[in-house]
RNA sequence: GGGGGCUUAGCUCAGCUGGUUCAGAGCAUCUGCCUUACAAGCAGAGGGUCGGCGGUUCGAACCCGUCAGCCCCCA
């Protein structure tokens, strides 16, 4: 049978994909044993698969498939988000285009094209990570817009009400005047903007002469002042604190007043104090009880409160103000600056602080309820990989600031609190049983008559209960897969959201499983381009993650951009990575051919044969640790390398060159049989990072019948092995480096004589040999001409079959002899230092000793060799 | 403005509690090879005063201070 030299993905990739499905060998039931769990960070669902995602749910499947093949019982639930601004968007977007305005539909119209959206592209996300490899439980597909998790979120709505813990109130938040919504503060866009800063003259109260001036970007917002703020240091205006001044135009007498929060240096020192347009405003107008008057309406014009050009844009009513001050005579200059702007991610108007009735979570008092959301995290119960986010969870824990869920849309899970005639509200899950609770408290409205109220919840509100929530850990709290599955393992998400989604999974473990959602945390990092820019739509710089796996493979892929990808660092995504990988495939690919190739005889295996099969299941084990323990830390990339060079250098380079039959000879049967052995288990251990050519190869090696498939199987563990050595390779090392300096071919057969020779060398003298090609001697007169090269501290002399320069030589012996003179030296300073002797640890001293006695050894050996020469 | 992090070969990064026959890996580069699996390959090699300066120590890439540059989060 003729195998293709090269490794063709596609086909074999879909195949077991489908196979996987076929048996079920994805999907988890609760049993008798130990559970491993992730859940899946859900994507939005409307959403197409960028690479970020490839990273992240590589990462999650190689953890799953491990456990899985550590016998555990692993389940990776699947799943996706509603993702309410960013498909809300989408939807009126469409809509926009069909002619239809949101505003000219009801709710209910809305949320049926909706739906028809979510139908429509839902899902396709899914279907993507398929191609990935990702071996989800498909049967657990959970959707957070889903009735039973629609349910679950509008309980917890109702449960934190009562509790206390959500509260309804009045605060500042982001609004977009062109959304007419609330945005959550990642929605928030800042860019530097070039603006003017006007100076406006403060009149005092009773005087025409002597004013406080004012800079301010914002002129339209005058009619909102209401006090003036200085530096209580700032001599320039001390005189004039606790008098009044004049808001020009409006002429309103307002007080001066001082604060430490006043930087001296910007403007002229003095700020209007305008509480309903500017965070640190408003929070001074908090401080000293000062009025607010909300110049703005909810579309950016102008309100009555605003006195001036009511009606009007904020922009041009900025204009027009400017225009009013200066005619007046209270404009003094106006200068350029640069400041941050905010500008909302959907609709780019400039976001506008506002004052405005929103529904909270009171962070202060469930963090008081839950101490364990910090503790848990600070003392490792919860882990962080890599451990240095645990700072930054602290400093946003120990800030916390009150949680702003209502979203001014309609795609989204419903506040459930419904207003009567007379303003009043009940929080309850139905109108029914709201107006049972207002019946209680004695008001008599019927259900019909309630008002629900208009906003949704936050998405995040909706995903941070996904690791109770997808096992319907509401519904019902005692079922078996809740009680068998949760607490989760391992959670793999982005740096990005550790606040939005991460903390706050943690916070509704607490509060409603007295429990942690997981123990680990792994924190990829952000895949960028070469330049370190993010990826991103609009730069056009990101990959199309399907066209890669369709020119590189799935596993190509994986391994591309695993190997580069350390916990918690960015990833610099370059096309020579996932190159790498499909060479990586290649190489096994090729490795299995020619295993596969041999003819075979029933001879036993030759020396060289057992040698090495002694030698690489001496570094098989090695490996096998080594990836343990980069498991064991979550260092997946460096256990992957650590596997990587293990087949490459270990397997293919050494142990096949020696195994690989003499010219002509057939091949031992029980050598090949071990080679395949060794093969299955590479196949094991990589197939975590690259399922799909490890499933093949895996049927393969069994001529199509393995008792397991390669998903199922063992993985491979540590087991005790004879002791080997990597001393023999070096010796081949150089005696090909002598080949190469002096252009003597592979196929020419040196001579090489050791003496004192330790014992590795005997144990793997026919590996050597064939390896190197040469005769290895040790009671042979030494050969003539040669060249002597240290192996360890083992002086070898290898044969030429030619003159050779022994100028060079005596040259190049003289070289490494003043080498390890100063190296002497400095050991020997050490040694001689008295308080190295008596501070340093016994074993410390012990190895100084060690290398001293070494280098005086070699250097006899040279000394003595370069008196030959001569 | 507050907080966190980073600076080691051309690139991306390792380097655990300080101990130089360990300054390392992969990629890239260079040299020689179409050697009976693989040129998506084989065999080798070169390359770094561990950001600058100072300190602690018998000893510093590792600890402390300081300067410079970069990044992230929050405001």
């Amino acid at each position: 049978m003729d195998i293709a030299p090269k490794y063709d993905p596609t086909s074999i990739e879909d195949k077991w994909y489908a196979y996987w499905l076929e048996n079920k060998h994805f999907e988890s039931r609760p049993d008798h044993r130990e559970p491993y769990t992730i859940v899946i960070p859900p994507p939005n669902v409307t959403g197409v698969l960028h690479m970020g995602h490839m990273l992240n749910n590589t990462i999650q499947d190689v953890l799953i498939r491990r456990a899985r093949m550590q016998g555990k019982n692993a389940c990776w639930v699947p799943g996706t988000d509603h993702a309410s601004i960013a498909t809300e968007a989408k939807v009126v977007r469409m809509l926009a285009e069909k002619g239809i305005q949101k505003k000219d539909l009801s709710r209910e119209a809305f949320l049926e094209y909706a739906w028809e959206w979510t139908h429509k592209y839902g899902g396709i996300i899914l279907e993507q990570l398929k191609k990935l490899g990702a071996s989800c439980d498909w049967s657990r597909t959970r959707f957070t817009m889903e009735p039973a998790l629609y349910d679950a979120v509008i309980e917890v709505f109702v449960d934190l009400y009562n509790k206390g813990l959500v509260y309804r109130g009045t605060k500042m938040v982001n609004w977009d005047p062109a959304g007419r919504t609330t945005l959550s503060d990642e929605e928030v866009i800042f860019r530097e903007v070039q603006d003017q800063l006007y100076y406006v003259k403060y009149f005092v109260e009773g005087s025409s002469t002597e004013y406080l001036p004012v800079a301010t970007a914002r002129p339209e917002t005058i009619a909102g002042d209401v006090a003036v703020c200085v530096n209580p240091a700032d001599d320039r205006y001390r005189h004039l604190v606790g008098k009044k001044v004049m808001v020009p135009l409006i002429n309103r007498a307002v007080p001066v007043i001082t604060d430490e929060y006043i930087d001296i240096e910007f403007g002229t020192g003095a700020l209007k104090v305008t509480p309903a347009h500017d965070i640190h405003d408003y929070e001074i107008g908090l401080k000293y009880k000062l009025p607010v008057y909300d110049t703005l309406n909810e579309d950016g014009t102008i309100s009555e409160a605003g006195i001036l050009y009511t009606g009007l844009d904020r922009f041009e009513a900025r204009k027009a103000w400017t225009r009013d001050l200066e005619a007046a005579g209270l404009l003094m200059k106006t200068e350029t600056y640069t400041h941050n702007v905010g500008f909302s991610e959907r609709t780019d108007a400039v976001v506008e602080p506002r004052i405005s009735t929103q529904w909270f979570v009171d962070m202060k008092k469930y963090l008081d309820r839950n101490p364990e959301v910090l503790q848990a995290v600070m003392d490792d119960e919860i882990r962080f990989h890599p451990a240095k986010f645990k700072n930054t969870y602290n400093h946003w824990i120990s800030n916390i600031k009150d949680w702003n869920i209502s979203r001014q849309l309609w795609w989204g899970q419903r506040i459930p609190a419904w207003y009567a005639p007379d303003g009043s509200f009940e929080v309850a899950a139905t109108a029914e049983m709201a107006a049972q609770q207002f019946a209680a408290k004695g008001l008599t409205v019927s259900a019909e008559s309630l008002v629900q109220d208009p906003d949704v919840l936050d998405t995040w509100f909706s995903s941070w209960l996904w690791p109770i929530s997808v096992f319907d850990g509401f519904k019902d709290p005692e079922n078996a897969d809740l009680k068998y599955y949760y607490p989760t393992n391992d959670l793999v998400t982005a740096p990005e959201i550790i606040f939005f989604w991460v903390a706050r999974m943690i916070m509704a473990g607490y509060e409603y499983k007295r429990q942690l959602p997981f123990r680990n945390v792994y924190f990829t990092g952000i895949v960028r381009d070469k330049q370190r820019r993010k990826m991103s739509k609009s730069l056009g710089n990101s990959p199309d993650p399907l066209e890669l796996i369709a020119r590189f493979g799935a596993d190509g892929v994986r391994m591309g951009m695993l190997l580069c990808s350390p916990a918690g660092n960015d990833i610099l995504f370059d096309e020579s990575q996932v190159e790498q990988g499909r060479n990586f495939c290649n190489k096994l690919w090729n490795a299995y051919r020619l295993i596969h190739g041999w003819e075979q005889s029933a001879i036993a295996p030759r020396a060289s044969e057992k040698q090495a099969a002694t030698w690489f299941a001496w570094k098989l084990n090695t490996a096998i640790k080594e990836t343990e323990a980069s498991f064991e830390s979550y260092r997946l990339n460096e256990a992957l390398m650590t596997l990587y060079k293990l087949v490459w250098d270990d397997f293919c380079s050494v142990y096949l060159e020696a195994i690989k039959p003499p010219y002509g000879e057939p091949a031992s049967a029980e050598t090949v049989r071990q080679a395949k052995e060794f093969y299955g288990s590479l196949m094991r251990l990589l197939h975590p990072f690259m399922p799909f050519i490890t499933e093949e190869i895996h049927h393969a090696l069994a001529e199509g019948k393995p008792e397991q498939p390669c998903v199922l199987s063992t993985y491979p563990q540590v087991v005790a092995t004879e002791a080997a050595s990597d001393l023999p390779l070096q010796l081949v090392t150089e005696v090909r480096n002598v080949r190469n300096a002096r252009n003597i071919p592979p196929k020419e057969q040196l001579q090489v004589l050791i003496q004192n020779h330790p014992p590795v060398l005997e144990q793997f003298r026919e590996m050597a040999e064939k390896l190197a090609n040469i005769k290895l001697n040790t009671d042979t007169p030494r050969p003539e001409p040669c060249v002597g090269v240290l192996v360890g501290t083992t002086e070898v002399f290898i044969g030429l079959n030619e003159q050779f320069d022994a100028e060079a030589e005596k040259q190049k012996i003289s070289g490494e002899i003043g080498y390890l003179q100063g190296f002497l030296k400095s050991v020997e300073a050490k040694l001689g230092n008295e308080k190295f002797v008596a501070n340093a640890k016994p074993e410390i001293i012990e190895k100084e000793r060690q290398k001293k006695a070494d280098a005086l050894d070699k250097i006899e050996n040279l000394e003595k060799r370069l008196k030959e020469l001569n």
